[in-house]
RNA sequence: GCGGGUGUGGUGAAAUUGGUAGACACGCUAGACUUAGGAUCUAGUGCUUCGCGGCAUGGGGGUUCGAGUCCCUUCACCCGCACCA
């Protein structure tokens, strides 16, 4: 008989469905396991063979650590709110979540065919009302918490309430963009609106009039990760700033822990770098400078207080609240077209033309809070509103941007560093100077000077040190249809939550997906979109002006916020009365390994780790951290194929004829060329109208094509889908090449070159349960060579799995299965624990065999193997490798010995007892079972 | 500019962490077999030389009995951040 994949494949697809052979229970009598994936968004044009990569990663792990008897949660679930279903809504008016449905089930079915060992009784979606109720719920207690700095975690705004009753701002130390300060009595005083907008400014989830990042071609803001080189992640499109009312979240408050607990987490270092920098901690102080003939203040964030004396000009932002008030009526005119013009520069214009210095003199001085100084106040947009304090104090001296400002502007530039040449450019070191010119600063160091600085500016309430962070609030309203609605509804304009009771708050139909004549967002289409707080239920509008009716929340939440906890509600998936029981919380934990590419680092890694925190704080969930180690894998790239076209023309030239024409390159769908890179043009022009009339040129009657390498798309007509390999060579080998294919977490590019050599393997492994064509094994003792080979492998292929170098464990196999043949091995005691190794990689034919081998159960049941040492133990070669003074030798052994076979063995040898020459021998030193160093 | 990473045959890659460089696989060459199958098996395959041998881990230098691995320097490529005060 045969390897048929293809039925063997089908026959324990359909055996693991009907058993449910992976179901994970929340029994706490068991050794947990719990591996996740980053859910997939379901998009349109299904999985291509990158995506399986990292989930046959993980599949390979689950199904190892089950055989070592652990209770393993092996997840999958779809991550389905999103644009591109939106989009489609757009233009072909298909509801998203039809389209959606219709996407998960393409999903599933691809996924199925590679025989994944996923608890799909636990799938979860984040576009189902039965999940998003907890999104909902989850915003509700941002909605209701603050954080308090002195406790260092977000509490119940209610014990906030109290404070201000009892104290007012007296004592508090809690994270807000708030700077009213006021008493109990002030408290008690204000209205109930006015208490409410106070509130909102200490809120952890909030509403604000925001400087936010508009895409007018989406028709919607982005948050900052969202948008790469100042355009948007998807589609590319522009991006402007504009003042609007929006929810945000209070993310900045965890910057410091988003910090620290990196320590306790096993992330790539590079991933963990990425959070820092986007994080971006700086130490320094805030400095407050009186400005002359005006009541306000300008404060300014520095890290580099010692060298306030060296300030000659301070430069604002043209966003900066102050600009307008300090300008001089002199220079208004000026100033007020300098602060349109940089309005009108997109993001994009900003950041590629960095090297043009432009700014505006306002008129007005500020006063240096040292020496009383003037110092001239200029606006330029070097200085970003949205860092810091949007204002700086300029110390060309020792800032090269501040340098070039004051140079450009004929600035006069005060050195303060002994012994500095800065005729040339700015001295921007923080060692290796003492500080002149600097009254009470002089001959002092950096680390000095900083402290004595700090400690004066604070004593004089000048200023103070402080620690300051790039990272800003996240915007959390999205102008979107297809997304979590926002249970919150208006009275008088201010927001009011809904309770938990009256969740899930399910989106509304709308005639069409697009924002409304008046610009609101999609939901202002939906004609049944009011709260009725007597009945506690969604009405229709025409009812608003009863008196218990009110218009509901129009922005919808963004992408990332389903994807925030779903990792927690995989261990409860069920459950309709908590996001996830205590019990089960308590039971799995944590993810113990998260697999996922690192282009979520400062996105989806971000957020949820924030909301677990959040969650940690508030007491629902036991660890603040939730995933203990996380790896990168690698992108599966794309082998585009392209095609030149001489310009202007319809001729198409060869690869190796382009040289003298003047040409642009044109992609065309990789199917129609072979692998050496030879265009199917018959079948190019059958299937693509636009080819007909084309010429193309050949060589040698050939027609080639160029190659390039790049991610896979749709877009980029290079994908390769897994149900083409499945189709050709089955699951197992379509597992197992993806795995051969290289390191986890290296980028490569997809080639099936190698996909026979795989298959070829899974071919000698049957035969090798099929000796003479039938299935058969003999019960006999095996040879030893045998025996030594497949403990060999066993310990290989553990320590391989356990360290992810899954390329190097299918190596193994490979050697050992061919050992095996040339042995003409066919004993049970060899050929069922191999088995047993092998199934998580290539599960189905394994199941086979297992069951060939008279097992009634599935093999994904069965323990693991142990290796026997003692079969191990051979000297095959030893030999002295080296010999200096202090007598060294390496002798390859094949197993960690007890000490007196060592000795055995050293003497034993005729070279090494040659080169002791009857020394005594002092110290012997083993390394990994495998080399010692003898001293003597 | 700052931060992180990578560099080994024709190709994908190994190398027990300082110990015989190139395992394993693809490809290629030669051969065998045949029930003609996207088969299987055997041998060879870093460069150089008829051979002995010599040279090889981007380049240069160093430490060491011994370096792909550690240190210095230099080049190339990839990724992330980028007017962050």
């Amino acid at each position: 008989m045969a390897y048929n994949f293809k039925i063997i494949e089908r026959k324990w697809q359909g055996y693991w469905k009907k058993n449910q052979t992976f179901k994970a229970i929340n029994d706490n009598k068991l050794k947990k396991y719990y591996i996740l994936d980053m859910f997939p968004y379901p998009s349109g044009a299904g999985l291509h063979v990158g995506h399986p990569l990292g989930y046959i990663a993980t599949d390979i792990i689950a199904r190892y650590k089950r055989h070592k008897g652990f209770n393993v949660l092996h997840p999958q679930g779809y991550d389905s709110f999103g644009l591109p279903a939106e989009q489609y809504a757009i233009e072909t008016g298909k509801h998203p979540a039809d389209t959606t449905e219709k996407n998960i089930k393409q999903y599933r079915r691809q996924l199925d065919r590679m025989g994944f060992s996923f608890d799909w009784s636990r799938e979860i979606r984040t576009s189902s009302s039965n999940y998003y109720k907890w999104t909902q719920w989850i915003f509700l207690l941002l909605f209701d918490s603050y954080y308090d700095l002195n406790k260092d975690k977000a509490k119940s705004i209610s014990d906030l309430v109290y404070h201000f009753e009892n104290n007012g701002t007296l004592q508090l130390n809690a994270v807000t963009d708030n700077i009213e300060q006021f008493n109990s009595d002030d408290w008690k005083s204000f209205s109930f609106s006015k208490k409410q907008e106070i509130l909102l400014r200490y809120r952890l989830a909030y509403l604000s009039e925001t400087e936010v990042n508009w895409c007018p071609n989406l028709g919607t803001v982005l948050a900052n990760d969202e948008i790469i080189n100042g355009v948007s992640e998807r589609g590319g499109f522009l991006v402007e700033k504009k003042k609007m009312k929006q929810w945000s979240m209070r993310i900045g408050a965890y910057s410091e822990r988003l910090i620290n607990d990196l320590e306790k987490i096993d992330w790539p270092e590079s991933l963990k770098e990425m959070q820092r920098n986007w994080i971006g901690r700086s130490v320094g102080a805030f400095v407050k400078f009186k400005i002359k003939g005006h009541e306000e203040e300008i404060k300014v964030f520095t890290t580099r207080p010692d060298t306030l004396y060296g300030v000659t000009f301070m430069t604002l932002a043209p966003e900066h609240n102050l600009t307008l008030k300090i300008t001089t009526n002199e220079y208004r005119s000026v100033v007020k077209k300098y602060i349109n013009s940089s309005r009108k520069k997109s993001e994009l214009d900003r950041m590629s033309d960095v090297k043009t210095i432009s700014g505006v003199f306002s008129g007005s001085y500020a006063i240096h809070p040292f020496n009383g100084n003037e110092i001239p106040i200029w606006i330029g947009d070097y200085v970003l509103s949205g860092y810091g304090t949007g204002a700086v104090m300029a110390v060309p001296c020792g800032d090269q941007r501040d340098y070039d400002f004051a140079k450009k502007f004929k600035i006069p530039i005060k050195n303060i560093f002994s012994n500095k040449d800065i005729s040339k450019c700015a001295f921007v070191q923080k060692s290796d100077f003492k500080l002149i010119n600097s009254g009470f600063l002089n001959d002092l160091e950096y680390e000095p000077a900083i402290n004595k600085v700090i400690n004066y500016l604070e004593s004089k309430n000048f200023g103070k040190g402080a620690i300051n962070y790039r990272l800003r609030d996240a915007i959390f309203s999205r102008q979107r249809y297809w997304g979590e609605p926002i249970p919150v509804y208006y009275k008088n304009d201010l927001p009011i939550p809904l309770s938990l009771k009256d969740l899930p708050l399910k989106l509304p139909k709308v005639k069409n997906y697009l924002p409304t004549s008046d610009g609101a967002p999609p939901l202002g289409n939906a004609t049944k979109w009011a709260w009725d707080i007597s009945k506690g239920k969604v009405v229709d509008n025409s009812l608003i002006n009863n008196i218990d009716v009110f218009p509901l929340e129009l922005n919808t939440m963004p992408g990332w916020a389903g994807s925030s906890w779903y990792f927690n509600r995989y261990m409860d998936a069920c459950n309709e009365n908590e996001f996830v029981s205590k019990k089960a919380v308590n039971y799995w934990k944590e993810v113990d390994l998260y697999l996922g590419g690192s282009e979520h680092a400062t996105g989806h890694l971000m957020y949820s780790r924030f909301w677990q925190k959040f969650l940690y704080d508030l007491g629902y969930l036991p660890v603040d951290e939730y995933a203990k180690k996380l790896i990168n894998q690698g992108m599966i790239l794309g082998y585009s194929a392209f095609i030149h076209r001489k310009k202007g023309t319809q001729e198409y030239y060869s690869s190796n004829l382009l040289g003298n024409y003047k040409t642009e390159p044109i992609r065309v769908d990789i199917s129609f060329v072979n692998s050496s890179n030879e265009l199917d043009i018959e079948g190019l022009k059958e299937s693509q109208i636009q080819y007909r009339k084309s010429k193309f040129k050949l060589e040698k009657g050939k027609f080639f094509v160029t190659r390039e390498v790049e991610k896979m798309s749709k877009s980029k007509f290079n994908v390769v889908n897994p149900d083409e390999i499945c189709e050709k060579y089955g699951a197992d080998t379509l597992r197992m090449h993806e795995m051969f294919l290289g390191p986890l977490e290296q980028s490569k590019p997809w080639n099936t070159a190698g996909i026979s050599g795989v298959h070829s393997f899974l071919k000698k492994l049957w035969r090798l349960y099929h000796p003479n064509k039938n299935f058969s094994v003999n019960n006999e003792k095996p040879t030893k060579k045998s025996l030594k080979y497949l403990n060999q492998t066993i310990k290989k292929v553990t320590e391989d799995i356990e360290s992810q170098s899954f390329n190097t464990c299918i190596s193994s196999f490979m050697i050992c299965v061919n050992q095996l043949t040339s042995e003409k091995c066919n004993e049970r005691q060899i050929l069922e624990p191999l088995i047993i190794l092998l199934s998580p990689f290539a599960p189905h034919i394994s199941e086979e065999l297992w069951s060939l081998l008279g097992h009634n159960s599935s093999i994904a049941k069965v323990k693991y193997p142990k290796y026997d040492s003692n079969q191990l133990v051979e000297l095959s070669k030893n030999y002295p490798v080296s010999f200096n003074g202090k007598m060294r030798f390496t002798i390859e052994l094949s197993l960690d010995l007890p000490i007196k076979e060592i000795e055995k063995i050293i003497l034993n040898d005729k070279r090494t007892k040659q080169q002791l020459k009857g020394k005594q021998i002092k110290k012997v030193i083993v390394v990994l079972g495998k080399i010692i160093n003898i001293v003597v």
